[in-house]
DNA sequence: TAGTCGCG
DNA sequence: CGAC
């Protein structure tokens, strides 16, 4: 059951947009606690490096990623699989920052999902030129833990699309310290990125960066 | 097939 | 929106 129209969060003082029966983006009022968790990605980007990766066919993603937590999200010639090393260092993922996970069992909670653990933090970068198709998360191991995602730096308009890839998705700005979370009937969704939009960010530049807390094992 | 193209 |  896709939207039948777009949702555009342009009002500040909303809190919640409900995106399905499971799905939600939680918008934070101040930016205190997003600029603590910006903080923490130069930590994690210093021992686990950003790199471009490709899909299983080839091509390469617009993104450059890297991972923290006991897992790290990863496309090769042979498919998606989570895997415990980082392919050019070699050394395990860092771990997740406290304060980044301690958000996503909170968001989870906020959402309906209790006692939501991650052991992998899936870190996106985006520029000017970054996009990500629409696709389902379906390489984890139990599909009724939560995805959560957290959204910082530049605004970009989210594509939140339905159980098919052809399902005309609804378009949602997200912006910095958004959090979208989703599991149960909502888990398998297709999601994507259009572009970045608005201005630079005053701490980022023209970036921004998703973090995707999940479960893998 | 987490990307991109070609057709309408 | 199907096809690769």
């Amino acid at each position: 059951m896709t939207a039948s129209f777009d949702l555009f969060a342009d009002s500040p003082e909303e809190q919640r947009v409900a995106l399905g029966p499971q799905a939600v983006v939680l918008r934070q009022k101040a930016s205190p606690l997003a600029a603590e968790l910006v903080a923490r990605i130069e930590d994690v980007l210093q021992h686990s490096p950003l790199y471009q990766m490709a899909t299983p066919g080839g091509k390469p993603l617009s993104v450059r990623t890297t991972s923290c937590g006991t897992h790290g999200w990863s496309s090769d010639p042979t498919g998606y699989s989570y895997v415990r090393h980082h392919p050019l260092t070699d050394q395990a993922w860092p771990e997740i920052p406290a304060a980044w996970s301690a958000l996503a069992t909170e968001a989870a909670q906020e959402a309906g999902f209790a006692q939501f653990a991650p052991d992998t933090c899936l870190i996106n970068q985006y520029g000017l030129d970054s996009k990500m198709a629409l696709h389902q998360d379906r390489s984890e191991q139990d599909l009724r833990q939560p995805v959560v995602s957290i959204s910082l730096g530049m605004s970009a308009l989210f594509l939140w699309g339905g159980m098919q890839r052809s399902d005309k998705p609804a378009h949602v700005l997200l912006h910095h310290g958004d959090m979208v979370v989703w599991g149960g009937v909502d888990r398998l969704r297709f999601h994507g990125i259009k572009h970045l939009t608005g201005a630079p960010h005053p701490q980022l530049g023209a970036m921004r960066y998703n973090l995707t807390l999940r479960r893998a094992r």
